[in-house]
DNA sequence: CTAGTTAGGGTACAGGTGTATCCATTCGAG
DNA sequence: CTCGAATGGATACACCTGTACCCTAACTAG
């Protein structure tokens, strides 16, 4: 065999050049040429690495929800041990936000995908997965929670759990267009977890 | 002065045409031709009536804003008279989500031009407008409500007001997606509502 | 050494984009 | 009746888009 190139590494490179110009300038902003401009190589690579553009695309949404599946299991399980079910919900929450520079290029090119993903079924189905396995798996943590009384009996797991989820994605729109600073966006997140976890469990 | 056309209705006309394919199609649909042919009309009618694709936007980003407001006026004030404090928010996050075909079109347009306004100032500027005002309104109306007793004095209305309207817009999102229906977020908010003014005023 | 595959530079093509221009009609004011 | 402004049809332009193709290096298995 000639001359051998990592082609996993190739593609990550494209991806992340992709999601470059997706959270800075928006999706509409995302040409091949652009892409190839952006990672610094010839239109030729981009095309050669991926047939299509919208295999490219779908690769972005991909690593995308790879992304942040990775940093909520760093963030859970970083601060884990003898984590009450509270802080868990906390961190989840507080990850879902975008928190820092990087996290909210990543938010910017989840919201661009989300966008295009209510036109575009293909997109849908990728993007869809991460949202529903998060709200299964928060939702079995809040019912193992329940029945362990640290919420009252009275609560409905999986209606808590699509609220805070749903007010984690209104928050995270709102920060990202300033209209509300993150640590606001924190705060709102806390006082609902007083409401549902009782008052603050320093 | 020779054949006088009703420049606002042509206008309103294109940019009635704008909304639709932006709610069926995405924005990323929208190109002068496409809403020519949408209208019934010459690409040249549009370029007559509107200098620019950028005032064409913002033209139709006006509009939407103006629905909307018109909607919450309407189902605010039409049940209005013996109305509780709790019923009024109802009202207006139920007015918030899609709650028929043509609110789910504009639905679907508003997350169109929420997304491009992340990137592109001049419509932040315009879109931002809307979803500030009903926050100062709602809070003045809750903070009215607390004073009156319709809730507890450890509320904090702006934190609410702002929890509640970030609510409605994420399952907005999760009922465009069809992750969630109308009637499973209306009960999420009802769900909320019955917490922050107490068990349903029936 | 050589054949053959992988990797990419360069360029072309068909189609869509916003915008500009030329021109014909229409019609009311004088 | 006529002149000129309002309206819009038709077309052109320059640019950007995704994709396809040609051809040359590079390199390794034989």
């Amino acid at each position: 065999m000639p001359r051998q190139v990592d082609h996993e590494a190739r593609r990550r490179q494209l991806t992340e050049a992709l999601l470059r110009i997706a959270g800075t300038r928006g999706l509409q902003a995302v040409s091949m040429r652009e892409i190839a401009a952006e990672a610094g190589v010839s239109l030729r690579v981009v095309q050669y690495y991926f047939t299509n553009k919208q295999a490219l695309l779908e690769s972005g949404l991909t690593e995308l929800g790879a992304r942040i599946d990775r940093r909520l299991k760093e963030r859970v399980t970083a601060a884990a041990g003898e984590l009450t079910p509270r802080d868990v919900f906390a961190a989840v929450l507080r990850t879902i936000l975008p928190f820092d520079e990087q996290s909210r290029l990543d938010s910017m090119a989840w919201t661009a995908y989300y966008t295009v993903a209510l036109t575009d079924p293909a997109l849908a189905a990728v993007g869809l997965t991460l949202p529903n396995a998060l709200e299964n798996v928060l939702t079995a943590r809040l019912t193992a929670a329940q029945q362990a009384g640290h919420i009252t009996p009275d609560r409905d797991p999986r209606t808590e759990v699509a609220g805070l989820l749903a007010l984690a994605n209104g928050l995270t729109s709102s920060v990202l267009s300033r209209q509300r600073s993150y640590e606001d966006a924190v705060k709102i997140i806390h006082y609902h977890l007083d409401r549902l976890f009782g008052p603050a469990a320093v």
